[in-house]
DNA sequence: TGGCGCTGCGGCATAACGTCGCACCCGCCT
DNA sequence: AGGCGGGTGCGACGTTATGCCGCAGCGCCA
């Protein structure tokens, strides 16, 4: 029998649709908004499914990706986040989640990751450019995860001032120009 | 001994400044750009290092991956594109490439991709980032050239008003970061 | 306990941007 | 010829964003 999935999310009404979602669908799912309710539930009963938001309250969700896969090796994890960048995509593929999927997306989306472990290899390649305030967003989020999250290191090195980095970054990420959820 | 980095890009003058760079910096490189040419060194030697473009020609440089990866399981990908997308970023991570990074981007970047087997990031900070604005600048340059020098094709492509672009076409190219040839 | 660095945020003058409009040029079509 | 669509350059104006101050709170460490 598998456990309920772990809908691991800060935003309070998010959390509850996506949990009621799976139980329209007969899907045992439960919500946390926070990496403390997170780890109580993992050392309680480790779960075989996570959907993970990245933003949790200011923390990243990221770190919560190598303790699940310690506490149960075979776990499939699905990052879910409305801040989606290639940096953060990129790290939370290479610590171990199954799929990285930006918000909004839709409930089906999430089960195929979650359930679908094939990747179909033959991605087609976007036909557009990203936009000028896209490439800046990506390329800030690549710093700033060089820099460990500290904000003024990375305006620092991007020569640019603290203040409209932190006016950028609280700010939401451009439209991301080609596809998003596809896969 | 390491084998030469091999450089997979259809852009032949941006193949030409990457491998050149290499050299400038005593780091053997050769580079190729097609698919073909690339199986063709593959099977001869494999290398162990690659810096793979994922739009060669139509195809897709991913599906390289797991022959390179199959050729020789040590080998270090970082894709690199200008049409980058967090689809393709997660499928290229999945298939075992180390890093993926968006056109333009810095040698350095590349290189600290490439050396980084472990994710100490205080190597990585050693370079400085482009600018944004350097960044902005380099990117509105590649794609004017793929537009022929059509500033309106250019702006719509770039999802930025006309006007914008021209008064930034006006202004003289931001301050120099430690990039190396121009591009 | 004070110093240091990071963080978040208010305020303000200035620069950049989005938007509209205009004139001009060029190629094309009827 | 005239009309039409598209590209270019530029002025003007209101709206945003940015640079740069300053302040308070917090964790860290000697």
């Amino acid at each position: 029998m598998r456990t309920a999935i772990l809908v691991v999310d800060d935003d309070d009404i998010f959390n509850g649709v996506l949990v009621r979602a799976f139980a329209r669908r007969d899907i045992p799912a439960r919500g946390v908004t926070s990496l403390e309710e997170a780890r109580a539930v993992i050392s309680e009963a480790a779960p075989e499914r996570v959907v993970l938001d990245l933003n949790l309250a200011g923390a990243s969700g990221l770190t919560l990706i190598p303790e699940l896969l310690a506490a149960r090796q075979d776990c499939r994890i699905v990052v879910l986040t409305g801040y989606a960048s290639i940096a953060t995509a990129v790290e939370a593929i290479k610590l171990g989640a199954m799929q990285y999927l930006a918000k909004p997306v839709e409930i089906d989306a999430i089960l195929a990751a979650l359930e679908d472990a094939t990747p179909e290899i033959e991605g087609a390649i976007a036909a557009e450019p990203m936009s000028v305030s896209r490439l800046e967003w990506e390329h800030i989020q690549r710093i700033l995860q060089a820099n460990e999250g500290n904000i003024s290191a990375t305006a620092r090195a991007l020569q640019m001032h603290r203040r409209t980095l932190q006016r950028k970054l609280g700010k939401r990420p451009p439209p991301f120009p080609p596809l998003a959820g596809g896969s």
